[in-house]
DNA sequence: GTAGCCTTTTCCATTCAATGAGAATCGCGG
DNA sequence: CCGCGATTCTCATTGAATGGAAAAGGCTAC
Protein backbone atom coordinates (compact mmCIF):
# COMPACT_ATOMS: atom_id res chain seq x y z
CA UNK A 1 0.00 0.00 0.00
CA UNK A 2 1.10 3.36 1.03
CA UNK A 3 0.53 4.86 -2.39
CA UNK A 4 -0.29 8.03 -3.57
CA UNK A 5 -3.98 8.91 -2.66
CA UNK A 6 -5.43 6.34 -0.79
CA UNK A 7 -8.96 6.01 -0.43
CA UNK A 8 -10.18 8.09 -3.28
CA UNK A 9 -13.21 6.74 -5.77
CA UNK A 10 -13.08 6.27 -9.20
CA UNK A 11 -15.09 9.76 -9.59
CA UNK A 12 -13.01 11.63 -7.64
CA UNK A 13 -10.23 10.11 -10.06
CA UNK A 14 -12.20 10.88 -12.86
CA UNK A 15 -12.60 14.40 -12.07
CA UNK A 16 -8.89 14.74 -11.73
CA UNK A 17 -8.04 13.07 -14.81
CA UNK A 18 -10.79 15.41 -16.64
CA UNK A 19 -9.52 18.29 -15.07
CA UNK A 20 -5.60 17.55 -16.18
CA UNK A 21 -6.59 19.23 -18.90
CA UNK A 22 -6.26 22.59 -17.39
CA UNK A 23 -5.98 24.73 -21.30
CA UNK A 24 -2.25 24.68 -21.07
CA UNK A 25 -2.04 21.79 -22.85
CA UNK A 26 -5.21 20.58 -25.16
CA UNK A 27 -3.40 16.52 -25.44
CA UNK A 28 -1.72 14.32 -23.23
CA UNK A 29 -0.26 11.45 -22.96
CA UNK A 30 -1.23 8.91 -20.34
CA UNK A 31 1.72 9.16 -18.37
CA UNK A 32 1.45 12.76 -18.42
CA UNK A 33 -1.94 12.44 -17.42
CA UNK A 34 -1.39 9.92 -14.86
CA UNK A 35 1.22 12.50 -13.26
CA UNK A 36 -0.96 15.58 -13.19
CA UNK A 37 -4.06 13.75 -12.33
CA UNK A 38 -1.96 11.60 -9.40
CA UNK A 39 -3.16 8.45 -10.25
CA UNK A 40 -1.42 4.97 -10.48
CA UNK A 41 -0.57 4.37 -14.15
CA UNK A 42 -1.87 1.26 -14.55
CA UNK A 43 -5.19 2.42 -13.03
CA UNK A 44 -4.89 5.59 -14.94
CA UNK A 45 -4.46 3.31 -18.46
CA UNK A 46 -7.57 0.73 -17.45
CA UNK A 47 -9.54 4.60 -16.75
CA UNK A 48 -8.81 6.15 -19.77
CA UNK A 49 -8.98 2.86 -21.94
CA UNK A 50 -12.93 2.95 -20.27
CA UNK A 51 -13.72 6.63 -20.71
CA UNK A 52 -12.26 7.07 -24.32
CA UNK A 53 -14.91 3.87 -24.38
CA UNK A 54 -17.51 5.81 -23.37
CA UNK A 55 -16.67 8.99 -25.45
CA UNK A 56 -15.58 11.01 -22.54
CA UNK A 57 -11.84 11.29 -23.92
CA UNK A 58 -10.73 10.37 -27.15
CA UNK A 59 -7.18 9.64 -28.80
CA UNK A 60 -6.07 10.93 -31.88
CA UNK A 61 -3.90 9.11 -33.89
CA UNK A 62 -0.30 9.81 -31.80
CA UNK A 63 -2.32 8.34 -28.79
CA UNK A 64 -2.38 11.50 -27.62
CA UNK A 65 -5.28 11.87 -25.08
CA UNK A 66 -8.02 14.16 -25.70
CA UNK A 67 -11.87 15.30 -23.92
CA UNK A 68 -14.37 13.35 -25.97
CA UNK A 69 -17.00 14.35 -28.07
CA UNK A 70 -19.88 12.65 -25.92
CA UNK A 71 -18.47 14.70 -23.05
CA UNK A 72 -18.86 18.13 -24.75
CA UNK A 73 -22.45 17.08 -25.72
CA UNK A 74 -23.44 15.88 -22.44
CA UNK A 75 -22.15 18.80 -20.52
CA UNK A 76 -23.75 21.28 -23.38
CA UNK A 77 -27.14 20.00 -23.52
CA UNK A 78 -28.57 21.26 -20.38
CA UNK A 79 -26.81 22.96 -17.66
CA UNK A 80 -26.64 26.76 -15.43
CA UNK A 81 -23.80 27.94 -17.87
CA UNK A 82 -25.77 26.57 -20.98
CA UNK A 83 -28.88 28.68 -19.67
CA UNK A 84 -26.88 31.62 -18.66
CA UNK A 85 -25.38 31.57 -22.44
CA UNK A 86 -28.92 31.10 -24.22
CA UNK A 87 -29.97 34.07 -22.19
CA UNK A 88 -27.06 36.05 -22.99
CA UNK A 89 -26.05 35.71 -26.49
CA UNK A 90 -28.81 38.13 -27.97
CA UNK A 91 -28.01 41.11 -25.92
CA UNK A 92 -23.80 39.91 -26.46
CA UNK A 93 -24.98 40.05 -29.87
CA UNK A 94 -26.07 43.87 -29.50
CA UNK A 95 -23.26 45.30 -27.78
CA UNK A 96 -21.10 43.48 -30.00
CA UNK A 97 -22.96 45.11 -33.09
CA UNK A 98 -22.13 48.59 -31.64
CA UNK A 99 -19.43 48.49 -29.91
CA UNK A 100 -17.01 46.31 -31.98
CA UNK A 101 -14.99 44.57 -29.93
CA UNK A 102 -14.60 41.70 -27.91
CA UNK A 103 -17.61 41.10 -25.51
CA UNK A 104 -17.46 38.94 -23.07
CA UNK A 105 -19.57 37.12 -20.13
CA UNK A 106 -18.69 35.64 -16.84
CA UNK A 107 -19.29 34.44 -13.40
CA UNK A 108 -17.59 33.80 -9.92
CA UNK A 109 -16.33 30.31 -9.22
CA UNK A 110 -14.05 28.98 -6.82
CA UNK A 111 -12.70 32.65 -6.41
CA UNK A 112 -11.73 32.75 -10.00
CA UNK A 113 -13.45 34.30 -12.69
CA UNK A 114 -14.75 31.53 -15.63
CA UNK A 115 -15.78 32.85 -18.85
CA UNK A 116 -19.26 31.64 -20.35
CA UNK A 117 -19.40 33.15 -23.15
CA UNK A 118 -17.01 35.96 -25.32
CA UNK A 119 -17.70 37.03 -28.66
CA UNK A 120 -14.74 38.27 -30.59
CA UNK A 121 -14.28 40.83 -32.47
CA UNK A 122 -11.80 40.64 -35.53
CA UNK A 123 -9.16 43.08 -35.96
CA UNK A 124 -9.42 43.97 -32.86
CA UNK A 125 -6.84 43.65 -29.84
CA UNK A 126 -5.96 40.06 -28.45
CA UNK A 127 -8.15 38.73 -26.19
CA UNK A 128 -6.71 36.78 -23.46
CA UNK A 129 -10.27 35.45 -22.56
CA UNK A 130 -11.16 32.04 -23.71
CA UNK A 131 -14.55 30.37 -22.81
CA UNK A 132 -14.80 27.85 -19.83
CA UNK A 133 -11.32 29.30 -19.33
CA UNK A 134 -10.58 31.18 -15.81
CA UNK A 135 -8.82 34.24 -14.51
CA UNK A 136 -7.82 35.97 -11.79
CA UNK A 137 -10.40 37.93 -9.81
CA UNK A 138 -8.26 40.87 -9.04
CA UNK A 139 -6.75 41.77 -12.86
CA UNK A 140 -9.94 41.35 -14.27
CA UNK A 141 -12.76 44.23 -14.80
CA UNK A 142 -14.81 41.13 -15.03
CA UNK A 143 -13.61 39.66 -11.73
CA UNK A 144 -13.90 43.03 -9.59
CA UNK A 145 -17.17 44.07 -11.06
CA UNK A 146 -18.52 40.36 -10.03
CA UNK A 147 -16.39 40.74 -6.40
CA UNK A 148 -18.11 44.30 -5.76
CA UNK A 149 -21.82 42.98 -6.20
CA UNK A 150 -21.17 39.76 -4.14
CA UNK A 151 -23.01 39.37 -0.90
CA UNK A 152 -20.37 40.57 1.92
CA UNK A 153 -19.52 37.18 3.50
CA UNK A 154 -18.15 36.88 0.00
CA UNK A 155 -16.07 39.69 -0.34
CA UNK A 156 -14.88 39.37 3.18
CA UNK A 157 -13.99 35.37 2.65
CA UNK A 158 -12.32 35.98 -0.82
CA UNK A 159 -10.14 39.15 1.45
CA UNK A 160 -8.95 36.27 3.66
CA UNK A 161 -8.00 33.60 0.89
CA UNK A 162 -6.46 35.83 -0.80
CA UNK A 163 -4.67 38.22 1.02
CA UNK A 164 -1.36 38.33 -1.52
CA UNK A 165 -4.13 39.82 -4.69
CA UNK A 166 -4.73 42.66 -1.89
CA UNK A 167 -1.09 43.36 -1.70
CA UNK A 168 -0.75 43.28 -5.29
CA UNK A 169 -3.29 45.31 -6.45
CA UNK A 170 -2.25 48.56 -9.00
CA UNK A 171 -1.77 51.36 -6.54
CA UNK A 172 0.45 49.41 -3.24
CA UNK A 173 -1.08 50.88 -0.91
CA UNK A 174 -4.90 51.29 -1.78
CA UNK A 175 -7.82 50.21 0.51
CA UNK A 176 -9.38 47.17 -1.97
CA UNK A 177 -12.19 47.10 0.14
CA UNK A 178 -12.94 50.69 -1.01
CA UNK A 179 -12.00 50.52 -4.38
CA UNK A 180 -15.11 47.56 -4.47
CA UNK A 181 -16.92 50.07 -2.94
CA UNK A 182 -16.19 52.66 -5.04
CA UNK A 183 -17.27 49.99 -8.36
CA UNK A 184 -20.42 49.29 -6.74
CA UNK A 185 -21.16 53.07 -6.57
CA UNK A 186 -20.46 53.66 -9.93
CA UNK A 187 -21.80 50.91 -11.41
CA UNK A 188 -18.96 48.95 -13.50
CA UNK A 189 -15.53 48.38 -13.44
CA UNK A 190 -12.80 49.86 -15.57
CA UNK A 191 -9.24 48.84 -15.87
CA UNK A 192 -6.19 49.70 -17.91
CA UNK A 193 -3.90 46.99 -18.61
CA UNK A 194 -4.19 44.44 -16.15
CA UNK A 195 -4.66 41.67 -18.06
CA UNK A 196 -2.93 42.41 -21.42
CA UNK A 197 -0.65 45.99 -21.74
CA UNK A 198 -2.93 47.23 -24.26
CA UNK A 199 -5.97 46.52 -23.32
CA UNK A 200 -8.67 48.39 -21.39
CA UNK A 201 -11.36 46.13 -19.68
CA UNK A 202 -14.74 47.71 -18.70
CA UNK A 203 -17.53 45.46 -17.17
CA UNK A 204 -20.76 46.16 -15.33
CA UNK A 205 -23.06 43.33 -13.09
CA UNK A 206 -25.69 41.08 -14.27
CA UNK A 207 -27.83 42.02 -11.36
CA UNK A 208 -29.31 39.08 -9.83
CA UNK A 209 -32.94 38.56 -7.52
CA UNK A 210 -31.06 39.84 -4.59
CA UNK A 211 -29.17 42.58 -5.72
CA UNK A 212 -26.01 40.75 -6.48
CA UNK A 213 -24.20 39.61 -9.67
CA UNK A 214 -25.03 37.00 -10.93
CA UNK A 215 -22.65 37.17 -14.10
CA UNK A 216 -20.84 39.82 -15.49
CA UNK A 217 -20.82 41.53 -18.68
CA UNK A 218 -17.81 42.96 -20.05
CA UNK A 219 -15.64 44.38 -23.13
CA UNK A 220 -12.57 44.50 -24.17
CA UNK A 221 -11.29 47.73 -25.85
CA UNK A 222 -7.71 48.85 -26.94
CA UNK A 223 -6.03 51.19 -24.46
CA UNK A 224 -7.12 54.99 -25.40
CA UNK A 225 -10.52 53.82 -26.97
CA UNK A 226 -12.19 56.76 -28.34
CA UNK A 227 -15.73 55.77 -27.26
CA UNK A 228 -14.81 54.71 -24.33
CA UNK A 229 -18.07 56.60 -22.33
CA UNK A 230 -20.93 55.16 -24.46
CA UNK A 231 -19.44 51.69 -23.96
CA UNK A 232 -21.03 51.79 -20.03
CA UNK A 233 -24.43 52.77 -21.13
CA UNK A 234 -24.71 49.62 -23.55
CA UNK A 235 -23.70 47.52 -21.32
CA UNK A 236 -25.54 48.72 -18.51
CA UNK A 237 -28.62 47.90 -21.03
CA UNK A 238 -27.54 44.62 -22.44
CA UNK A 239 -26.87 43.58 -18.50
CA UNK A 240 -30.53 44.60 -17.78
CA UNK A 241 -31.89 42.26 -20.78
CA UNK A 242 -30.10 39.13 -20.02
CA UNK A 243 -31.35 39.60 -16.04
CA UNK A 244 -34.68 40.23 -17.00
CA UNK A 245 -34.33 37.51 -19.70
CA UNK A 246 -32.98 34.88 -17.08
CA UNK A 247 -35.94 36.21 -14.66
CA UNK A 248 -38.44 34.92 -16.84
CA UNK A 249 -36.67 31.24 -17.16
CA UNK A 250 -35.99 30.70 -13.40
CA UNK A 251 -34.23 27.92 -12.35
CA UNK B 1 -28.34 -10.41 -6.64
CA UNK B 2 -30.54 -10.79 -10.18
CA UNK B 3 -30.42 -7.55 -10.62
CA UNK B 4 -31.88 -5.20 -13.81
CA UNK B 5 -27.91 -4.50 -14.76
CA UNK B 6 -24.90 -6.48 -13.08
CA UNK B 7 -22.11 -5.94 -14.63
CA UNK B 8 -21.43 -2.41 -15.36
CA UNK B 9 -19.03 -0.01 -13.82
CA UNK B 10 -19.30 3.12 -12.67
CA UNK B 11 -18.38 4.55 -15.75
CA UNK B 12 -21.16 3.05 -17.24
CA UNK B 13 -23.56 4.05 -14.84
CA UNK B 14 -22.04 7.50 -14.84
CA UNK B 15 -22.36 7.94 -18.82
CA UNK B 16 -26.03 6.52 -18.44
CA UNK B 17 -26.79 9.15 -15.69
CA UNK B 18 -25.41 12.16 -17.57
CA UNK B 19 -27.08 10.70 -20.80
CA UNK B 20 -30.86 10.85 -18.88
CA UNK B 21 -30.51 14.17 -19.99
CA UNK B 22 -31.55 14.11 -23.14
CA UNK B 23 -33.06 17.41 -23.41
CA UNK B 24 -36.93 16.48 -22.92
CA UNK B 25 -36.32 17.76 -19.20
CA UNK B 26 -33.49 19.91 -17.85
CA UNK B 27 -33.77 18.44 -14.66
CA UNK B 28 -34.79 15.09 -12.81
CA UNK B 29 -35.69 14.11 -9.93
CA UNK B 30 -33.05 10.96 -8.47
CA UNK B 31 -36.09 8.56 -8.68
CA UNK B 32 -36.55 9.76 -12.08
CA UNK B 33 -32.87 9.85 -12.89
CA UNK B 34 -32.80 5.54 -11.47
CA UNK B 35 -35.56 4.93 -13.33
CA UNK B 36 -34.12 6.55 -16.81
CA UNK B 37 -30.85 5.14 -16.38
CA UNK B 38 -31.60 1.77 -15.47
CA UNK B 39 -29.90 2.24 -11.95
CA UNK B 40 -31.13 0.54 -8.71
CA UNK B 41 -32.45 3.31 -6.43
CA UNK B 42 -29.95 3.49 -3.77
CA UNK B 43 -27.11 3.53 -5.97
CA UNK B 44 -28.91 6.21 -8.35
CA UNK B 45 -28.41 8.26 -4.88
CA UNK B 46 -25.34 7.56 -3.33
CA UNK B 47 -24.07 8.15 -7.37
CA UNK B 48 -25.84 11.48 -7.29
CA UNK B 49 -24.88 12.47 -4.35
CA UNK B 50 -21.24 11.78 -5.41
CA UNK B 51 -21.37 13.60 -8.37
CA UNK B 52 -22.65 16.60 -7.05
CA UNK B 53 -19.95 16.63 -4.57
CA UNK B 54 -17.34 16.79 -7.57
CA UNK B 55 -20.07 19.31 -9.49
CA UNK B 56 -20.70 17.08 -12.32
CA UNK B 57 -24.73 17.12 -11.41
CA UNK B 58 -26.12 20.26 -9.08
CA UNK B 59 -29.47 20.38 -7.88
CA UNK B 60 -31.71 22.81 -7.69
CA UNK B 61 -33.85 24.52 -4.94
CA UNK B 62 -36.35 21.94 -4.99
CA UNK B 63 -34.23 18.84 -4.79
CA UNK B 64 -34.28 18.27 -8.92
CA UNK B 65 -31.09 17.24 -10.38
CA UNK B 66 -29.29 18.91 -13.11
CA UNK B 67 -25.57 18.85 -15.25
CA UNK B 68 -23.10 21.04 -13.41
CA UNK B 69 -21.08 23.80 -13.99
CA UNK B 70 -18.34 22.10 -13.92
CA UNK B 71 -19.21 19.46 -16.35
CA UNK B 72 -19.71 21.85 -18.18
CA UNK B 73 -16.13 23.65 -17.63
CA UNK B 74 -14.17 20.53 -17.92
CA UNK B 75 -15.73 19.70 -21.41
CA UNK B 76 -15.64 22.82 -23.29
CA UNK B 77 -11.91 23.81 -22.18
CA UNK B 78 -11.02 21.60 -24.81
CA UNK B 79 -12.29 18.75 -27.24
CA UNK B 80 -13.10 18.25 -31.00
CA UNK B 81 -16.29 20.31 -30.94
CA UNK B 82 -14.63 23.16 -28.93
CA UNK B 83 -11.78 23.36 -31.88
CA UNK B 84 -14.44 23.24 -34.46
CA UNK B 85 -16.58 25.89 -33.16
CA UNK B 86 -13.80 27.93 -32.66
CA UNK B 87 -12.50 27.77 -36.36
CA UNK B 88 -16.23 27.91 -37.29
CA UNK B 89 -17.37 31.05 -35.60
CA UNK B 90 -16.01 33.83 -37.60
CA UNK B 91 -17.41 32.33 -40.68
CA UNK B 92 -20.58 31.58 -39.53
CA UNK B 93 -20.68 35.30 -38.57
CA UNK B 94 -20.13 36.29 -41.85
CA UNK B 95 -22.75 34.14 -43.18
CA UNK B 96 -24.95 35.53 -40.15
CA UNK B 97 -24.50 39.40 -41.11
CA UNK B 98 -24.95 38.80 -44.79
CA UNK B 99 -27.95 36.62 -45.21
CA UNK B 100 -29.18 36.99 -41.53
CA UNK B 101 -31.13 33.65 -41.01
CA UNK B 102 -30.31 31.28 -38.58
CA UNK B 103 -27.08 29.87 -39.27
CA UNK B 104 -25.80 26.13 -38.02
CA UNK B 105 -22.95 23.86 -37.94
CA UNK B 106 -23.03 20.54 -37.65
CA UNK B 107 -21.52 17.17 -37.67
CA UNK B 108 -22.37 13.36 -37.78
CA UNK B 109 -22.66 11.54 -34.81
CA UNK B 110 -24.06 7.84 -34.69
CA UNK B 111 -26.34 8.20 -37.30
CA UNK B 112 -27.51 11.63 -36.29
CA UNK B 113 -26.94 14.77 -36.66
CA UNK B 114 -25.06 16.59 -33.81
CA UNK B 115 -25.32 20.57 -33.88
CA UNK B 116 -22.43 22.46 -32.69
CA UNK B 117 -22.91 25.38 -33.05
CA UNK B 118 -25.72 27.88 -33.99
CA UNK B 119 -26.05 31.40 -34.40
CA UNK B 120 -30.04 32.68 -34.02
CA UNK B 121 -31.28 36.07 -36.37
CA UNK B 122 -33.76 37.37 -34.01
CA UNK B 123 -37.37 38.24 -35.67
CA UNK B 124 -36.64 34.95 -38.27
CA UNK B 125 -38.28 31.77 -38.29
CA UNK B 126 -38.45 29.49 -35.31
CA UNK B 127 -35.38 27.07 -35.09
CA UNK B 128 -35.85 23.47 -34.07
CA UNK B 129 -31.89 22.90 -33.64
CA UNK B 130 -30.55 23.43 -30.21
CA UNK B 131 -27.02 23.10 -29.82
CA UNK B 132 -25.69 19.73 -28.39
CA UNK B 133 -28.89 18.83 -29.53
CA UNK B 134 -29.30 15.54 -32.06
CA UNK B 135 -31.90 15.49 -35.02
CA UNK B 136 -32.30 13.16 -37.62
CA UNK B 137 -30.07 12.84 -40.91
CA UNK B 138 -32.56 12.26 -43.44
CA UNK B 139 -35.18 15.06 -42.41
CA UNK B 140 -32.10 17.90 -42.47
CA UNK B 141 -30.22 19.44 -45.36
CA UNK B 142 -27.61 19.49 -42.60
CA UNK B 143 -27.87 15.42 -42.42
CA UNK B 144 -28.21 14.52 -46.00
CA UNK B 145 -25.07 16.74 -47.07
CA UNK B 146 -22.85 15.14 -44.25
CA UNK B 147 -24.24 11.91 -45.66
CA UNK B 148 -23.87 12.57 -48.85
CA UNK B 149 -20.12 13.63 -48.37
CA UNK B 150 -19.68 11.02 -46.23
CA UNK B 151 -17.34 7.72 -47.96
CA UNK B 152 -19.39 5.01 -49.11
CA UNK B 153 -19.20 2.47 -46.45
CA UNK B 154 -20.55 4.79 -44.08
CA UNK B 155 -23.75 5.82 -46.52
CA UNK B 156 -24.19 2.07 -46.98
CA UNK B 157 -24.22 1.41 -43.36
CA UNK B 158 -26.64 4.12 -42.73
CA UNK B 159 -29.02 2.71 -44.90
CA UNK B 160 -29.06 -0.19 -43.99
CA UNK B 161 -29.70 0.88 -40.65
CA UNK B 162 -31.70 3.00 -41.15
CA UNK B 163 -34.01 0.99 -44.20
CA UNK B 164 -37.07 3.42 -42.30
CA UNK B 165 -35.80 6.56 -43.22
CA UNK B 166 -35.65 5.69 -46.61
CA UNK B 167 -38.87 4.77 -47.41
CA UNK B 168 -40.64 7.43 -45.48
CA UNK B 169 -38.55 9.92 -47.70
CA UNK B 170 -40.38 12.92 -49.38
CA UNK B 171 -41.34 11.27 -52.56
CA UNK B 172 -41.86 7.31 -51.25
CA UNK B 173 -40.43 5.98 -54.47
CA UNK B 174 -37.55 7.94 -54.58
CA UNK B 175 -34.18 6.57 -55.03
CA UNK B 176 -32.32 7.31 -52.05
CA UNK B 177 -28.76 6.93 -53.05
CA UNK B 178 -29.56 8.85 -56.15
CA UNK B 179 -30.51 11.71 -54.50
CA UNK B 180 -27.18 11.71 -52.23
CA UNK B 181 -25.17 11.68 -55.92
CA UNK B 182 -27.56 14.78 -56.81
CA UNK B 183 -26.63 16.57 -53.83
CA UNK B 184 -22.56 15.75 -54.18
CA UNK B 185 -23.11 17.08 -57.58
CA UNK B 186 -24.70 20.24 -56.93
CA UNK B 187 -22.25 20.33 -53.45
CA UNK B 188 -25.19 21.73 -51.43
CA UNK B 189 -29.08 20.38 -50.01
CA UNK B 190 -31.85 22.05 -49.88
CA UNK B 191 -35.22 21.44 -48.54
CA UNK B 192 -38.59 22.77 -47.91
CA UNK B 193 -40.73 22.08 -44.24
CA UNK B 194 -38.68 18.73 -43.63
CA UNK B 195 -38.36 19.81 -40.06
CA UNK B 196 -40.42 22.33 -39.68
CA UNK B 197 -43.40 23.46 -42.21
CA UNK B 198 -42.36 27.10 -42.99
CA UNK B 199 -38.95 26.75 -43.03
CA UNK B 200 -36.21 25.81 -45.44
CA UNK B 201 -33.07 24.23 -44.69
CA UNK B 202 -30.08 24.92 -47.16
CA UNK B 203 -26.41 23.31 -46.38
CA UNK B 204 -22.90 22.66 -48.01
CA UNK B 205 -20.26 20.45 -46.78
CA UNK B 206 -16.92 21.47 -44.84
CA UNK B 207 -14.76 19.61 -46.63
CA UNK B 208 -11.73 17.47 -44.63
CA UNK B 209 -8.12 16.47 -45.70
CA UNK B 210 -9.74 13.59 -47.91
CA UNK B 211 -12.72 14.90 -49.64
CA UNK B 212 -15.32 13.93 -47.02
CA UNK B 213 -17.40 16.58 -44.64
CA UNK B 214 -16.32 16.79 -41.71
CA UNK B 215 -18.82 19.18 -40.59
CA UNK B 216 -22.01 20.63 -42.72
CA UNK B 217 -22.75 24.72 -42.53
CA UNK B 218 -25.94 25.46 -42.90
CA UNK B 219 -29.14 28.03 -42.97
CA UNK B 220 -32.84 28.03 -42.00
CA UNK B 221 -34.52 30.20 -43.97
CA UNK B 222 -38.56 31.11 -44.38
CA UNK B 223 -40.37 28.68 -46.86
CA UNK B 224 -39.80 31.30 -49.87
CA UNK B 225 -36.88 33.10 -48.98
CA UNK B 226 -36.11 35.33 -51.82
CA UNK B 227 -32.71 35.80 -52.01
CA UNK B 228 -32.73 31.73 -51.97
CA UNK B 229 -30.11 32.05 -54.87
CA UNK B 230 -27.27 34.21 -53.04
CA UNK B 231 -27.15 32.05 -50.05
CA UNK B 232 -25.35 28.71 -51.65
CA UNK B 233 -22.22 31.05 -52.67
CA UNK B 234 -22.09 32.44 -49.42
CA UNK B 235 -22.19 28.97 -47.33
CA UNK B 236 -19.57 27.68 -49.75
CA UNK B 237 -17.48 30.50 -49.29
CA UNK B 238 -17.70 30.46 -45.49
CA UNK B 239 -17.43 26.24 -45.71
CA UNK B 240 -14.20 26.58 -47.28
CA UNK B 241 -13.00 29.01 -44.94
CA UNK B 242 -13.58 27.03 -41.85
CA UNK B 243 -12.19 23.83 -43.80
CA UNK B 244 -8.63 25.64 -44.44
CA UNK B 245 -8.72 27.28 -40.70
CA UNK B 246 -9.28 23.43 -39.51
CA UNK B 247 -6.61 22.32 -41.86
CA UNK B 248 -3.78 25.16 -40.57
CA UNK B 249 -4.86 23.52 -37.07
CA UNK B 250 -4.17 19.88 -37.52
CA UNK B 251 -5.64 17.43 -35.03
C1' DG C 1 23.69 -1.63 -33.44
C1' DT C 2 22.67 -0.80 -28.75
C1' DA C 3 22.21 1.73 -24.68
C1' DG C 4 19.25 4.79 -22.20
C1' DC C 5 14.94 6.61 -21.28
C1' DC C 6 10.12 7.18 -21.49
C1' DT C 7 5.71 5.39 -22.66
C1' DT C 8 2.19 1.93 -23.21
C1' DT C 9 0.34 -2.34 -22.14
C1' DT C 10 -0.55 -6.68 -19.60
C1' DC C 11 -0.69 -9.63 -15.53
C1' DC C 12 -2.60 -11.13 -11.18
C1' DA C 13 -3.25 -11.71 -6.15
C1' DT C 14 -5.37 -8.70 -2.82
C1' DT C 15 -8.83 -5.96 -0.77
C1' DC C 16 -11.70 -2.39 -0.01
C1' DA C 17 -15.00 0.50 -2.19
C1' DA C 18 -19.18 -0.08 -4.37
C1' DT C 19 -23.33 -2.52 -4.03
C1' DG C 20 -28.51 -2.87 -3.46
C1' DA C 21 -32.28 -4.75 -0.67
C1' DG C 22 -34.73 -3.05 2.78
C1' DA C 23 -36.37 0.06 6.22
C1' DA C 24 -36.90 4.51 8.12
C1' DT C 25 -38.08 9.27 7.05
C1' DC C 26 -39.87 13.01 4.68
C1' DG C 27 -43.54 15.59 2.28
C1' DC C 28 -47.44 16.46 -0.29
C1' DG C 29 -52.45 15.95 -1.41
C1' DG C 30 -56.79 14.16 -0.38
C1' DC D 1 -55.08 11.14 9.51
C1' DC D 2 -53.74 8.05 5.81
C1' DG D 3 -51.52 6.83 1.54
C1' DC D 4 -48.13 7.11 -1.78
C1' DG D 5 -44.08 8.40 -3.86
C1' DA D 6 -39.63 10.30 -3.29
C1' DT D 7 -35.60 10.61 -0.50
C1' DT D 8 -32.24 9.19 2.71
C1' DC D 9 -29.68 5.76 5.51
C1' DT D 10 -27.96 1.26 7.10
C1' DC D 11 -25.22 -2.72 6.66
C1' DA D 12 -23.51 -7.31 5.43
C1' DT D 13 -21.65 -9.10 1.19
C1' DT D 14 -18.69 -9.47 -2.74
C1' DG D 15 -16.52 -8.92 -7.04
C1' DA D 16 -14.79 -5.04 -9.46
C1' DA D 17 -11.21 -2.00 -9.09
C1' DT D 18 -6.63 -1.78 -7.61
C1' DG D 19 -1.53 -0.99 -8.35
C1' DG D 20 3.17 -2.95 -8.15
C1' DA D 21 5.87 -5.08 -11.24
C1' DA D 22 7.51 -6.40 -15.48
C1' DA D 23 7.21 -7.01 -20.33
C1' DA D 24 6.78 -4.80 -24.80
C1' DG D 25 7.22 -0.86 -27.67
C1' DG D 26 9.30 3.61 -29.45
C1' DC D 27 12.41 7.21 -29.81
C1' DT D 28 16.96 9.65 -29.91
C1' DA D 29 21.67 9.89 -29.66
C1' DC D 30 26.03 7.91 -29.60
Amino acid sequence: MANSRSGDSVLDRLVRVLGAFDGTKDSLSIAALARRADVPLATAYRLVADMVRHGLLSRDANGQVRPGLRLWELANRSSPAVDLRQAAIPFMDDVQSVVRQHTQLAILRDDEVLVIERLSSRGSVVNQAQIAGRMPVHRTSLGMVLLAFSPNHVQESYLNRHPDAVASADPVSFDFRRHLAQIRLRGYAAFDGRVDADTTGIAVPVLGPHGNAQAALGVVVPLGFESFQSVVPALMTAARGIARTMGSQPA
